[in-house]
DNA sequence: TGTCGACCTGTGAA
DNA sequence: ATTCACAGGTCGA
């Protein structure tokens, strides 16, 4: 590892807000190391942060290094995120206010659409950290050794020449087929994948929608958390009870409540939903 | 269009 | 020890 550098200080981010981002479900790759640091990887570059006096510092690995350009960009610590943030409806909705003031600096982070695709194909019926240790489990065995305990995706092309019984004995149950399937559908596709993020995002969800295993709520994480598309509104569990609780949306279908979601939230819904899910999960509210 | 059970497996509470 | 419900859903009837 490179000795620890400074990124940035950055005074409106919170050690539960950044925890929240790295290990709160958006993605699956990050492990704490202490009380206030983390290691993970993203694109095939390791990389340890480290949360101190609102600053955070960080290290990368000697083979597999990554910039701090690289690092700020995949963190999104950039102006469009503030901006973002104030364009939410926050002033006139005191329950995003509260979850934005319990959680400051929660975040959508700039995920690869392969990767996040993968893994939320295992996430039906799954808890967070069954996600991440089956998950785990098709990268050491198929992945690149990138540092100690961490492995890179393998890719979708040789996800596509496994067979099913044998994803199944990595104990992803019946997801074995969706990736199986989704696999061949876009091993067999040229550049398939990627191109998605060139859509609208009406299009590009209608596509994802395509792939076996892929329903509603696994595209709109996908385009997300993977593709940048920060309208996306995943409604799982837990959105589901914070919209008809908070929202008194009781009785409204999933089509109407994504609805209510663009209207209300604005081109940046997916990063209210972000606040709202992990408010609902970390128990921010009394009830 | 809306509802319901099956689908794998692991975990935690009773 | 054994049962049972539930876990960031999807699919097909």
């Amino acid at each position: 590892m490179s000795p620890w550098k400074e990124l940035i200080e950055y005074k409106n981010l919170s050690k539960l807000g950044f925890h929240e981002t790295l290990t709160g479900g958006q993605c699956f790759g990050w492990n704490t190391t202490s009380d206030n640091s983390w290691i993970g990887s993203f694109s095939t570059k390791v990389v340890e942060l480290r949360f101190e006096n609102r600053t955070i510092f960080w290290r990368t690995s000697l083979t597999y290094p990554a910039t701090s350009e690289e690092i700020l960009e995949y963190l999104w610590v950039e102006k469009s995120y503030d901006d973002a943030i104030n364009e939410l409806p926050w002033r006139s909705d005191s329950v995003l206010a509260e979850c934005i003031e319990a959680l400051p600096g929660l975040r959508i982070l700039k995920q690869s659409i392969d990767e996040t695709l993968f893994y939320f194909l295992l996430s039906s019926a799954k808890s967070i950290p069954q996600i991440q240790a089956i998950g785990k489990l098709v990268f050491q065995k198929y992945g690149k050794k990138l540092f100690e305990n961490i492995y890179s995706f393998p890719g979708w092309d040789r996800l596509a020449q496994i067979p099913e019984r044998e994803l199944r004995m990595l104990k992803l149950g019946y997801r074995a087929k969706y990736v199986a399937q989704t696999a061949r559908f876009i091993a067999s596709r040229q550049n398939w994948l990627e191109s998605i993020m060139e859509l609208k995002y009406a299009d590009a969800k209608k596509q994802l929608l395509r792939l076996p295993g892929v329903g509603e709520k696994v595209a709109d994480c996908t385009l997300l958390f993977g593709g940048n598309f920060l309208e996306a509104f995943p409604i799982d569990t837990w959105i589901e009870k914070s919209m008809e609780k908070r929202y008194n949306l009781n009785g409204w279908n999933t089509a109407q409540k994504l609805h209510f979601a663009s209207m209300h939230f604005g081109k940046f819904a997916g990063l209210a939903q972000q606040f709202l899910f992990s408010a609902e999960r970390l128990k921010v509210f009394k009830d």
